[in-house]
DNA sequence: TTTTATGGTTGACTTGGATCAAGCGAACGC
DNA sequence: GCGTTCGCTTGATCCAAGTCAACCATAAAA
């Protein structure tokens, strides 16, 4: 259902439903900015899309890099693997954000794409994107800017993992997430972590243990209410203040 | 030692000198797999050629972004500053490496660049790029790579900091400033560092002490020598073995 | 329904690296 | 030449987070 071939685009609804011109992710993905009749000369290109179920990989380290993937629902995460078994994940995905960046640089992937949830994902066919984007200069730009924003947030991520401490990693993550669901048009203040302790603890540079307690400690304090994967954020503010709070 | 001091470059033979296509850093620059021809285009656009002296900025956080710079000669870091002080080193630069591609997400440029020994850079407007990499479809291929690069090696240091003890990271740290130095044609085993203890520890989220005691360790090991800034390795393997010796 | 597995919480203790502090050496300005 | 500064080293102590271990909660399997 989720894999529709080029030529039937005229024909059934569901693909006009899939295609990027309709799809209400526009304005944050790929597509951001372009025209109506840009957009469609996109839709042809992003051809593929395809279902992950909850656990499956999209791409494996070291797999041959030859698309760019933007994820229509679900969520992800990416890790890389050291050889002696130790692993770092490396960011959480969601709607609308694009995966495999990092294989362009050789051609072949460096991390692992795991979906925490059923997720739906559009294959871009990377070389494709480049000989449109020679043509659509507004998706040269956008594209451009989005491997930035990856460079950029990047840069936060050394910065939380290079100078906080835990409790402010974990108000950073939580605050983050919090803003990116609004983007989406999800609760600010209320949302299901996808992610197991542990998995967090990779990406904050922390032990699951120590993720535990910190979100034990903001429950009592009072900014957050937690149950299992069930967050509500009670006091914004109160995280924020904890961020800044001292090196 | 690697320095080399661009101070006399006559006037009638600079010009040629400081081109694109006469570099002898365009292989592992920007030009990258261009051809004679195209290399002179691109020399057009590469107007701007400047000196920074040790300790000045290339571009602040906060400033308006519109150009990329290559680094000729020299060296420089990038960080970023947090409101409360805190700041992280998130990369250092060296010859042939590209800076500023942090800045084309938000067209302001979101760390500083400091020159950390006398150096030269050459500036390539950024919106130029975009029009000569949509007709040169190898720059506009190379200029991917190297994006993706630069997001790869974020994740290397996002693994650094976040699974490595403190002897690792700066295992890891001089074994890939010996592998650029050798990439330019410098030394593997003897270079001197152009940065400060409390800046290598920025960068790897340790304290200036840590860094200290980790490199008079490495030398009572035998691993390398080190007089301040002067270093020597002199057992390549006895590192590699530090950084997977366990999580 | 009970059983099993997986993930989460909490406590006791250990430890790597931070912090505090003193002193040293090289480079620079006067 | 001499004093000042800045960066580096080393030691003593401390503490945040890691480790080890027990137990609990939820969901899926039997």
């Amino acid at each position: 259902m989720a894999q529709t071939h080029p030529l039937n685009q005229e024909i059934s609804l569901s693909v006009i439903k899939t295609a990027c011109s309709n799809c209400n992710l526009r304005e944050l993905c790929l597509p951001f900015g372009l025209s109506l009749e840009e957009l469609e000369r996109l839709d042809d290109l992003v051809s593929t899309r395809r279902r992950i179920k909850r656990g499956d990989h999209l791409y494996r380290a070291g797999e041959v890099f030859d698309a760019i993937y933007a994820i229509r629902s679900g969520f992800f995460k990416t890790d890389v693997l050291l050889e002696d078994g130790r692993d770092q994940v490396t960011g959480f995905q969601m709607a609308g954000e694009l995966l495999g960046l990092d294989g362009i640089s050789t051609e072949h992937h460096t991390c692992n794409a795991i979906a925490l949830e059923d997720s739906e994902i559009c294959a871009i066919p990377f070389s494709r994107l480049e000989v449109l984007s020679r043509e659509i200069h507004t998706l040269q730009h956008h594209f451009h800017k989005v491997m930035s924003r990856e460079i950029v947030r990047d840069h936060g991520v050394m910065m939380l993992l290079g100078t906080m401490r835990a409790e402010e990693r974990l108000a950073a993550f939580l605050l983050n997430l919090s803003q990116r669901f609004t983007a989406r048009g999800f609760s600010h203040a209320e949302f299901y972590l996808r992610m197991t302790r542990e998995e967090i603890g990779s990406y904050l540079g922390l032990k699951l243990e120590t993720v535990s307690r910190a979100f034990s400690r903001f429950q009592e304090e009072g900014h957050i209410a937690v149950q299992q994967k069930h967050i509500r954020i009670l006091n914004v503010n109160g995280l924020k203040a904890l961020m800044n709070h001292r090196a």
